[in-house]
DNA sequence: TTCGATGCAAATGTTTTGCAGGACC
DNA sequence: GGTCCTGCAAAACATTTGCATCGAA
């Protein structure tokens, strides 16, 4: 029912594996980490992640959410999508396997199960050994509202 | 044998359109067009075809470029694609229908037709309605060479 | 006590914008 | 001649970095 396990148990997996690379267990990065994970698998903003943090940690600032960021990414525990030309979007990586269309005329974002294209990413790979992770970028195109 | 016709049709087509709506067929313009052309379908940052324009007028400044490259994009005669962290990459929309496939461990930057896309495109539209563009960002994964 | 992490501020790289002068039709 | 376009400079925006200090182990 919970693959990941409750928030408070992935909050302490993270930190057991920060630590198991000789890193420290700090408040910052505790805040950052329970703002990704308060998000539900929703997608976040650094910018949204870091307002959403100081009200945890006043004193926390916007480098630290970058350095935080990084560092999960790192880990492999986060990731992050590029939608369009703002900012990119977080979402911690075991609560997602997800693309993104965006609509160029539109802009609604429309939120896709992976398996869509479970089987392209296998023709690619049959053909050419690439192995398609889950969108790092959106895709763009027309959504049916605005393609009529 | 040239769908799309010789460079300097491509030039006159393009000069006749912006002429069409009002607008100046002025030497920047020109200029940068011509750097899009001998790119020959080959993606360029806007940097790049800053220094290609600058070669046959030193006068044409980046802010000139940008504007001249949105404006063929609004004409619907060039595009841009999101490969990575850096700059966009810009290209004539009638030389290509591609798919790029960044590799995240190496860099290498794989150009497929978009043909091998085709299936997964009538798959969107047959399920959600949602008309895919060729390529606007980049796919991110992994490479042959990068997996074994 | 030691080395990693943080806050702060400044730099970075890409792209956009305001404005006054200049060019095109 | 009236717009549209340009160059220039400055701003905007997301992100990164240098450095002195602070704090976790």
């Amino acid at each position: 029912m919970n693959k990941a396990g409750a928030p408070a148990d992935q909050l302490d997996i993270a930190m057991r594996l920060i630590r198991q690379r000789g890193g420290r267990c700090t408040r910052p990065r505790r805040v950052v980490l329970e703002a990704l994970l308060d998000a539900g698998g929703q997608l976040r903003t650094a910018e949204e992640l870091f307002a959403i943090s100081r009200r945890s940690d006043p004193e926390i600032t916007e480098s630290t959410v970058y350095r935080t960021l990084t560092l999960l990414e790192d880990l492999g525990l986060a990731s992050h999508v590029h939608l369009g030309h703002g900012p990119s979007h977080w979402y911690l990586k075991a609560a997602r396997a997800r693309w993104y269309l965006t609509c160029s005329a539109c802009d609604a974002v429309i939120d896709t199960d992976a398996a869509v294209f479970d089987h392209l990413v296998d023709d690619i790979a049959a053909r050419t050994g690439f192995k398609v992770d889950a969108g790092h970028f959106a895709v763009t195109g027309t959504c049916a509202a605005c393609s009529t």
